[in-house]
DNA sequence: TTAAGCACCTCACACGCACG
DNA sequence: CGTGCGTGTGAGGTGCTTAA
């Protein structure tokens, strides 16, 4: 009765499949709904002009009986009668059995059409699978996270491909950069997108970044950045991840070198930079994610002015979104992405969760990364710390970027560090900001106390600021994060 | 055209059985 | 004995059909 048996064009039934679901509408009139197949509205509510709701399902919410065991077997339910009678496609179990129809002619009833979803499932795995094999081909690779089996992933379920199905992760080639508008390449170009400064400028910029940004923000891989510096200049360094690395250095310029610079003062200098990076990023000039990722953390360095609507929160909740969308917030796992890339995943995740934390305490609202979700590595030396070869002479780079990759190596415990008490900061500001909730109770304060000393006790003596200096040869920069980290700590 | 009775479809859970 | 799979069954839901 419900599944009518339509006629189909070569004369035989075609069974007509039941929605999953109904809307309110529908429901309460007990008509045919495609609510499923058309989207809200549905054709009914379309043409009644009406509210298209769905209607919210009670199924499985129902604590069943336990059943009479001598009933089993004995009592004949129409539902059991129906069960016995022909077969609906709904009653065919899923699995081997179809299988087992394909490999008997004799018994295998005639091929039948692909229903709609099944057909629109198999195009949908043709269109993933077609991304997949374009990993084999050569040239710039960014990240594709295809989630949990409940989401993309359930297509290659479907299509019964576990090598597939069993990988969250994956390396497509980089989409080619939107071609610009003649009026959209004028306004870059007024707006001075593409400048990278006078050489001197440029370096200075550069130096300080690696100096005073990475240590606490190590979202860039040193010895990559300056390989390909040095071989390819600056046109090989993405034009936005530039400007806003020149934003986050120029907050450390000295007033000699921003004489030097010939800009007429800093908050000038730091507009500008942001304008630039800003304009590229709206204009969606850049295609790769981590970049862009790299790129607007960098951005939450433009404090702005009290009614900015871009501020360091903006950017920050921007960073995060994009992360979980190319599935930094999970291990790769099984993935076929090299162990250099998960590094540089994992750095890049724990800046966000570094910076999500930071903000939230400094505009004291609430952090937008739960824990919970997230199952990435904690973050090692081996992460931070560029070991290829015995001694900087061996590392293919010229003498200058060879002592910053240098200088970055003996940053790394300082992030390891800050890592270690975001996390603890989390948790306090977890038990503090509970605007629907009662105050944490003083065991829990209790609790973080206890965690923070231990921290202080376990700190690398490498980042304790009453450590006698280890060479003379270190940096003026790291006693500056030595003591950024007692303040955060306190 | 609309309202509603009711056949039967679908889902989730209980249970039995085979297998390691 | 534990685990996984197949099957039976109760409950909820859909929508065909018919009466008003």
């Amino acid at each position: 009765m419900a599944s009518t048996a339509a006629i189909s064009s070569d004369g035989r039934p075609v069974k007509k499949r039941r929605a999953p679901i109904a809307c309110t509408a529908c429901h309460a009139r007990k008509v045919r709904c495609n609510v499923v197949l058309v989207g809200q509205p549905c054709s009914n509510c379309q043409q009644d002009q009406t509210q298209c709701a769905l209607h919210v399902s009670a199924r499985g919410k129902h604590k069943r009986r336990k059943l009479n065991k001598d009933a089993r077997g004995r009592c004949v339910t129409p539902t059991s009668l129906s069960s016995a009678g022909p077969t609906t496609d709904a009653q065919v179990p899923p699995g081997p059995s179809t299988d087992l129809a394909d490999s008997n002619p004799s018994i295998s009833p005639a091929p039948e059409p692909p229903s709609r979803d099944e057909y629109e499932s198999r195009a949908n795995v043709e269109a993933y699978r077609n991304i997949v094999d374009a990993v084999e081909t050569s040239g710039a690779k960014v990240p594709l996270y295809v989630g949990e089996l409940q989401s993309l992933r359930f297509i290659f379920h479907v299509a019964r491909d576990k090598s597939i199905a069993s990988k969250a992760h994956y390396l497509v080639p980089q989409p080619k950069r939107r071609q610009l508008s003649p009026e959209e390449y004028a306004c870059l170009q007024a707006k001075g997108a593409f400048s990278t400064e006078s050489d001197d400028l440029r370096d200075e910029l550069l130096s300080l970044f690696f100096d005073y940004v990475y240590p606490i923000l190590p979202i860039v891989d040193p010895y990559d950045f300056r390989r390909r510096y040095d071989a390819g200049g600056v046109q090989s360094i993405s034009p936005l991840l530039l400007q806003s690395m020149f934003l986050a250095a120029s907050n450390f310029i000295s007033t000699e070198g921003l004489k030097r610079s010939g800009w007429p003062s800093l908050m000038h200098m730091k507009r500008r930079f942001y304008e630039r990076a800003k304009a590229l990023y709206d204009f969606e000039y850049e295609t790769d994610k981590i970049c862009l990722i790299q790129s607007v953390l960098l951005l939450g360095y433009w404090l702005g002015q009290a009614h900015d609507r871009t501020d360091s929160w903006h950017w920050v909740g921007v960073a995060v979104s994009l992360s979980q969308s190319v599935g930094l917030h999970r291990d790769p796992g099984f993935s076929d992405v090299p162990p250099s890339q998960r590094s540089l995943w994992r750095r890049i995740w724990w800046c966000c969760f570094y910076r999500d934390r930071c903000i939230a305490l400094g505009m004291g609202r609430a952090f937008r990364i739960n824990a919970e979700d997230c199952d990435v590595k904690e973050l090692t030396l081996e992460d931070l710390v560029y070991t290829a070869g015995t001694s900087s002479s061996n590392w293919n780079l010229n003498q200058e970027s060879a002592a910053v990759v240098a200088r970055c190596n003996s940053y790394a415990p300082l992030f390891l560090e800050i890592v270690k008490l975001s996390q603890i900061l989390g948790e306090v500001l977890a038990s503090v900001y509970r605007p629907l909730r009662e105050p944490s109770p003083w065991s829990v304060v209790e609790i973080l106390e206890e965690k923070l000393a231990r921290w202080q006790v376990a700190l690398d003596p490498r980042c304790r600021i009453d450590t006698p200096l280890t060479s003379l040869n270190e940096p003026m920069a790291m006693t500056l994060h030595k003591y950024y980290i007692q303040i955060l700590h306190q």
